[in-house]
DNA sequence: GCTGCCGGGGA
DNA sequence: TCCCCGGCAGC
């Protein structure tokens, strides 16, 4: 390794008590320029992701991950896409992210999402029809092109250089009380929970819901189990979801299997990927360019991710001027 | 002009 | 060793 690689910088940065696998549980970026992160967070327990509203910077870094980047929503402005997805932890134990909050707040969106019972969510939208089936939603997604920023990196593989991961705030909890679900609600919007499992994409009104759905067809448990050990990898984002988007292009929310009961194409019998990947979809759901080659944006390194306005964030060789060590090509 | 980064150099 | 930056090649 080149001599001006910090000899300190390893791919293991500091240990952060809410990271799961090396990525702050919480997103860094709350929807400004930063890419935020998109990380599994929850100890034992039923995981949900964070993100959104942005992705983790940075490709993974050798030892992992899959395909690497994602674009970041960063920038732009959210739309009906997800936005605000933020860790679950229901009542497991030990979650940094105070589990109290957590349960409130599914209460909260559960209730919050059946008062708001809506003939949209299962796929079905108001007459209006959808110009193309599927993909509405995240056709918002490409609008950011300029924002190809990020990448996700869904596992701790990578390394966030130990200067930026301080740069980013951690304060694991807040948002899980504070979340704007309630607002966003009245404001016409909606919480609908996307399973994250490669190639399903089903939405669904409430986490409960999304669980089971994760449950019975990606862990093949049984329905009826809740929760049963604690160690189930319950992928699914949180959509805040414009009512007026819903009318627009409703359909979408049903991308992948129309009929929800067509389980997603995995490749064996047995149980689904790890989770990681479900999160990989995500960041390459995301905008990168339409039919973004499955891992990164090309090209585009710290500075142009983050621009000089947030250069702590650079990874050290692009701080130095060196071939970036982030975003390798 | 912008971007990535080599190579050189200061502390 | 850590860090900065002049300057150049490629676009
Ligand atoms: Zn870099």
């Amino acid at each position: 390794s080149p001599a001006w690689r910090r000899r300190s910088s390893s791919p293991n940065p500091p240990s952060h008590p809410t990271e799961v696998r090396g990525i702050p549980a919480e997103s860094t970026a709350r929807g400004s320029l930063l890419p935020a992160a998109v990380s599994p967070v929850g100890s034992a327990g039923i995981r949900g992701l964070a993100g959104g509203a942005a992705v983790a910077p940075g490709p993974g870094q050798p030892g992992g991950h899959a395909a690497g980047a994602g674009c970041g929503a960063g920038a732009v402005p959210g739309t009906a896409l997800g936005r605000a997805v933020h860790p679950r932890a229901p009542a497991q134990v030990g979650t940094p992210l105070s589990g109290k909050a957590g349960i409130d707040e599914v209460m909260a969106a559960a209730v919050l999402t059946s008062l708001s019972a809506s003939p949209l969510v299962l796929g079905h939208p108001p007459a209006t029809h959808a110009p193309e089936p599927g993909s509405e939603v995240w056709k918002e997604a490409p609008t950011m092109s300029s924002s190809c920023s990020s990448s996700s990196n869904t596992s701790g593989d990578w390394s966030w250089d130990p200067s930026s991961d301080r740069s980013s705030p951690s304060t694991p909890s807040p948002p899980l009380s504070s979340h704007p679900d309630a607002s966003l609600l009245q404001n016409s919007t909606k919480v609908m929970f996307k399973c994250l499992w490669k190639s399903c994409g089903k939405v669904l009104s409430s986490s409960s819901g999304m669980q089971k759905h994760i449950r019975t067809v990606h862990l093949g448990r049984k329905a009826d189990l809740e929760q049963s050990d604690g160690e189930e990898d319950f992928y699914y984002t949180e959509l805040d979801v414009d009512v007026d988007a819903l009318t627009d292009g409703l359909s979408s929310l049903t991308p992948v299997s129309p009929t929800s009961s067509v389980p997603p194409a995995f490749p064996g019998p047995e149980a689904p990927p790890p989770p990681a990947l479900p999160i990989l979809d995500l960041a390459l759901a995301s905008p990168c360019s339409p039919p973004a080659p499955p891992g990164r944006c090309h090209a585009k390194k710290c500075r142009k991710v983050y621009g000089m306005e947030h250069r702590e964030m650079w990874c050290t060789a692009c701080r130095w001027k060196k071939a970036c060590q982030r975003f390798l090509d």
